[in-house]
DNA sequence: GCGTATTACATCGCCTGTCAAGGTACTTCA
DNA sequence: TGAAGTACCTTGACAGGCGATGTAATACGC
């Protein structure tokens, strides 16, 4: 029916803050790392991460800089702002509240 | 950033199934029971209703019947087809992964 | 030096689910 | 009479995800 993307449309935003709020990153390599560990079960594809971060940083929640090229290629580094901490403790308020919606609607019964 | 049901988004259908799956019912209803049992935290519009079960019933997920009128108006009742339980089994399924994965991705730390 | 792989970023246009807005129609009750 | 509740339905806009495509640098084997 639906792919696991699809699924967690909406949640995107709050994964990359999640991920940024451990420190500064660039795309390449969070797409790796949230694909690590989830065991590759989900794979941002990179329409989708660059979408996301023109509009986290639009709306203030991240700033980027140039970084050192290495290994290939120029990096851009994406930094979590204060404003990007609060978005993120909101994603992840929602994310409970989401939670316990669908386990209660979904019960096995 | 999104609200709840932007969030929901593609678990709308595996929803419908789980409550159908418990008895036939109508759109109506299906709206208010799911609106008690998130505490009226979600609350599924009308479009977003209806258009789920012309989706649903044109995947063969579900089939409908007309049902007597009663205080006030028709009611078009559905009900879960062998291959709604089927794909609601699967929905389950998907729903666990995804819970994992943003439990995983979302850990405070 | 050449082809291929890998790293790394970026945009365009389509697809799909949600929803605001609008509509129909019947009953109940003040 | 009219407001409120029950109950259904459709249209068009919107937004996020993504396939496709493009750019550009480095690394490495041959």
């Amino acid at each position: 029916m639906a792919n696991t993307s699809e699924l967690l449309r909406g949640h995107t935003d709050t994964i990359l803050l999640a991920q940024l709020a451990k420190g500064d990153s660039y795309g390449y390599q969070l797409s790796k790392t949230v694909s690590e560990a989830t065991g590759g079960a989900l794979e941002f594809k990179e329409a989708t991460l660059y979408t996301a971060f023109r509009r986290l940083e639009e709306a203030g929640a991240i700033t980027s800089y140039w970084g050192e090229a290495s290994a290939g290629a120029r990096r851009r580094y994406y930094s979590i702002t204060e404003a990007g901490k609060e978005a993120l403790s909101e994603g992840r308020k929602q994310w409970q509240s989401v939670r316990g919606m669908l386990d209660e609607l979904l019960g096995k019964e």
